[in-house]
DNA sequence: TTTAATAAGACTTATTTAGTCCTATATCAA
DNA sequence: TTGATATAGGACTAAATAAGTCTTATTAAA
């Protein structure tokens, strides 16, 4: 159904927050939660994912928080889509190694190449998308 | 997650089928069903809604089944999916007249406008990709 | 040592997708 | 005219995924 998640569009609006709130320093999930009604407990996780990817830095105990790892201009659509979306791309079938356990059709399949041609221009275009241009337009 | 879902391949492969078999004259659903592996009734409402958007057309009765109705040169991939899938955005508030009850953000969002136009941009993706082109590489 | 933050896994609920079943209708041919 | 076989389409069930919640552990400043 090509939906994105919640979770990349709560991820770029915590992305917002940060951006706009960097002077303050570090921002704390409640703080994002609350200033865009965003659930806490999902929020954090993407936070968490974030972190992993690096595209976030994050500082725990009491005066923790987040900070922005890099400039908006330097972070693309790509980058946070595949921080927070487990495998976003449109078949079962173009992880690394996958099997019939994926798609029984995968070793009879006529359209298999011609849509991973077709994923590769979806990344293309998420890549050229940063995440600056998404969020002051 | 950005899936397409299983009736998008299902239709592709459908079309597939019928133009190998466009000699033969019309093909029925369970030809394809079994030619390819795909539950029936599935299918079958697959090849309906290709019927309803003009993509196929249907012929009833004890000779019936379905004929191409353009060649694939002139189908887009765009065209199959919009048959096929409801709504295939990536967001859930670029419907016509989207409320609140589509999405509590959609009133304060700072994200809906810059995703439309990635939104346009991958429609115009997919309507530069002939079935054509997905289906004879 | 208390407090307030992140980290992370387990769990539950809601929504969507995939698949099935059943009945109606159309058409051909014996 | 009737039986066989096709599409049409609604209702339903099951499976998979996404969304949200709960709980416990860890971290670090005051
Ligand atoms: S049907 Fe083909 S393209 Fe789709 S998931 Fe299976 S192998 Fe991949
Ligand atoms: S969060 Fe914004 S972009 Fe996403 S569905 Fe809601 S209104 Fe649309």
């Amino acid at each position: 159904m090509l939906k994105l998640s919640k979770k990349t569009e709560y991820a770029l609006m915590a992305v917002k927050f940060m951006a706009r709130n960097a002077a303050d320093g570090s921002v704390t999930a409640k703080e994002i939660s609350e200033g865009y009604n965003i659930p806490y407990d999902l929020l954090s996780k993407v936070l968490q994912q974030l972190t992993h990817k690096k595209l976030v830095n994050s500082f725990q105990g009491i005066k923790g928080g987040y900070t922005l790892n890099h400039d908006p201009e330097n972070v693309t659509l790509f980058d946070i889509i595949s921080a927070v979306e487990p495998n976003y791309q449109i078949t079962d079938c173009f992880q690394e190694g996958s099997t019939e356990k994926d798609c029984t059709y995968i070793n009879c399949c006529m359209i298999r190449d011609p849509l991973a041609k077709v994923q590769k221009e979806i990344d293309k275009l998420f890549k050229a998308v940063t995440i600056q241009q998404i969020l002051w337009p």
